[in-house]
RNA sequence: GCGACCGUAGCUCAGUUGGUUAGAGCACCUGGUUGUGGUCCAGGGGGUCGGGGGUUCGAGUCCCCUCGGUCGCCCCA
C-alpha cells in the first residue's frame, strides 16, 4: 500500500495520527460537537474561533519548554528569509496550534479594554500536536474549550465545571462513571514554602508531585531529596488536607453543614469557596480532591482539575491561568478555562454503548429527510422523479430520491429506509391522475394524495415528527 | 526517540507440513420471487496476499529490509 504505482496511479494513505471522517464518522463527529456547542450556549457561553496557527513564540512564552518538540510547525516557502530561519535554527515562524489557550488570551488581550467581566468563551477549535499516536491520543483532535474570563473567584472555576458536567449529563454519562479531580496549586506550593522549599525548587516540586505515581521506585524519594523535601511529611501533610476537604465535601453532597475547617491559608479558603459554589450547582457528586493534579502547563495558577474515566487518559482537564492575558499585553486579568478532546470522550462514549447508531444520529442530528421519493410505474412516473423532487427542495424541504434502476416497491422502501426518511412518497399509475402513494416509513401508514397537496402534506409531517 | 504485537478484497476473517488460474461472510451493484420496508434465491464488480529483496523447481505460507497500523514508555496543552 506504501506505493501501489503502475497503472492507477500512487494510492496516499491519510498522515500519521489522522482520521478520515467518512459520513457516519463524521456524524458522530457532529454529534459531539453538537452537543458541546448546545450546552455552552445554554451556559451563557458566545462561540469564538482564531487561526489554526499562530506565531511561534506565543507558544514558547507560556507553555512548558519541553513543548516546543511537539509542536508542527509552519512557514511559507515563499519567503527565503523564513526558510533560512527554519535550516539554522530548526524553529519555524509559525506553529499549528497545540492548544487553543494562548489564542484566547491573546484575542482577549486584544480587545480587553471593551470586554465584558467576566466575558464567558466557548472555541471547538481543531488541534495538532506531533505526537506518537497511542490510545487516545492522535495527532489531529478537536478540542472543545470553555473559558471564564475577568472573574477571579471560585464561582467561576465551578462555573466551568458545572458546563462540563452537564456535557456529560446531556450525552448520558454520569458521576458513577467519571470523576472531576480538583486540586489547587497555591495549596499544595503553600505547603512545599510551608516545609522549607526554596521558593526557586517549588515548580520542580509541583512535576515531582505530577510525576509520583509514573515515577520508578524511589526516584521520587531521590527528587524531593535534592530539593531539601521530606517526602513523607509532604505527603503525608497533602493527605491530610486533601482528607478533611473530602469530608467536608462528603458531608454537605449530604445535605450536612460543611465541618469547619481550620486554616488561614488563602489557598484552603478560596477551596472552600469552590467547594460552595460547585454544591450550589449541585454537581458535588461529580466531584473529588486530589492533591496530587498539578497538569504540566506552567501557566497555570490556583485551582487546577481533571476529568477522568476509568483507565482512560484524562477526557478534559483545566484550571486557572490568571497571569496569562497580562503576560500578553492585556490588563491583569483572572481567568479560567478547560480543554476536553473529542478522542477520549468517544473511547468512553463507546465504552458505555452511549453513541447512537445511525438512525439514532440521524434524528439527533436533525438530518431525517423529510420524504423519500421515487418512481414505481412506467416511464412516465420516471420522467416525473426529478421535477417532483426538485419541487419540493425548492420549497425548502430535505427531499431525497432513489437512484436504483429497479421499479420493484420491496426494494425502493428498503432504499427509502436506509435514508432514514420520515416518509417515502411514491410516483405511481396514479400520478396521471394527479395522485401519489405516500407511506409514514415511522408508522406504516399509507395514504394516496392529491399531488397538489403535497408539499402541505410532507412540510405537516416534519412538524409532527415523533421523537 | 525507545519497545511489543500485527499487516490476505471497503469491513471481519479462512487459506492445510510452501504446490495448479487466492476463498467466505458482510457491504455495494444487477436480476428473480410479476407492486410495500434490515427476508430468500441467483449473478456481478472489487485483492497480485502492505512494499522490496532473498531462499526454492515453485511462497500469501520461510529469511532480511522497509513502510504502515495498534498498544505501551517518554511526554501530555
Amino acid at each position: 500500500m506504501a506505493d501501489s504505482s503502475s497503472k492507477r496511479g500512487k494510492k496516499f494513505q491519510g498522515p500519521k495520527g489522522t482520521r478520515d471522517f467518512y459520513p457516519r464518522e463524521m456524524a458522530r463527529r457532529r454529534y459531539i460537537e453538537q452537543a458541546w456547542r448546545n450546552v455552552a450556549i445554554r451556559h451563557g457561553f458566545d462561540e469564538i474561533e482564531g487561526p489554526t496557527f499562530e506565531s511561534s513564540d506565543l507558544y514558547a512564552v507560556k507553555s512548558g519548554e519541553g513543548i516546543l518538540g511537539e509542536l508542527f510547525q509552519a512557514f511559507s516557502g515563499k519567503s527565503p528569509e523564513d526558510v533560512e530561519q527554519v535550516m539554522k535554527t530548526g524553529r519555524a515562524p509559525y506553529a499549528l496550534r497545540p492548544e487553543f489557550t494562548p489564542t484566547l488570551a491573546r484575542m482577549f488581550a486584544d480587545k480587553a479594554a471593551s470586554m465584558p467581566r467576566p466575558t464567558k468563551w466557548f472555541a471547538i477549535p481543531i488541534h495538532y500536536r506531533a505526537e506518537r499516536p497511542q490510545r487516545g491520543r492522535l495527532r489531529e483532535f478537536l478540542q472543545w474549550n470553555a473559558d471564564v474570563i475577568g472573574d477571579e473567584s471560585p464561582r467561576a472555576d465551578a462555573e466551568v465545571i458545572a458546563v462540563a458536567v452537564d456535557m456529560f449529563s446531556e450525552l448520558g454519562l454520569s458521576s458513577k462513571q467519571l470523576t472531576v479531580r480538583l486540586s489547587n496549586r497555591d495549596l499544595v506550593s503553600e505547603m512545599l514554602a510551608g516545609i522549607g522549599v526554596a521558593a526557586d525548587d517549588i515548580s520542580r516540586a509541583l512535576m515531582l508531585l505530577d510525576r509520583r505515581d509514573r515515577l520508578p521506585a524511589g526516584e521520587f524519594d531521590k527528587g524531593c531529596a535534592e530539593i531539601n523535601l521530606d517526602p513523607v511529611a509532604f505527603i503525608a501533610g497533602l493527605d491530610a488536607v486533601q482528607k478533611s476537604m473530602n469530608d467536608a465535601l462528603a458531608a454537605m453532597e449530604n445535605g450536612k453543614p460543611r465541618p469547619e475547617i481550620e486554616s488561614d491559608s488563602p489557598a484552603i479558603a478560596n477551596l472552600i469557596g469552590l467547594l460552595e459554589a460547585l454544591a450550589a450547582h449541585g454537581i458535588l457528586k461529580w466531584c473529588e480532591f486530589d492533591f496530587s493534579i498539578v497538569r504540566g502547563l506552567a501557566y497555570y495558577t490556583g485551582t487546577v482539575f481533571e476529568i477522568t474515566a476509568g483507565s482512560e487518559r484524562a477526557i478534559a482537564g483545566g484550571g486557572r491561568y490568571d497571569k496569562l492575558i497580562e503576560m500578553f499585553g492585556g490588563p491583569p486579568t483572572p481567568a479560567v478555562g478547560f480543554g476536553m478532546g473529542d478522542v477520549v470522550l468517544s473511547l468512553v462514549l463507546e465504552e458505555h454503548g452511549l453513541m447512537p447508531d445511525d438512525a439514532g444520529l440521524a434524528q439527533s442530528l436533525n438530518q431525517r429527510p423529510d420524504a423519500f421519493v421515487f418512481a414505481a410505474g412506467g416511464p412516465e412516473c420516471d420522467a416525473a422523479l426529478v421535477p417532483l423532487v426538485a419541487e419540493m427542495r425548492r420549497a425548502g424541504l430535505h427531499a431525497r430520491r432513489s437512484y436504483k434502476s429497479t421499479n420493484k416497491i420491496d426494494k425502493l422502501l428498503k432504499d427509502a429506509a436506509a435514508s432514514f426518511a420520515r416518509c417515502a412518497i411514491i410516483i405511481d399509475e396514479g400520478f396521471s391522475k394527479g395522485t401519489v402513494a405516500t407511506k409514514d416509513l415511522d408508522d406504516g401508514t399509507q395514504h394516496i394524495i392529491k399531488r397538489s397537496d403535497l408539499l402541505a402534506w410532507v412540510r405537516e409531517r416534519r412538524g409532527v415528527s415523533k421523537e
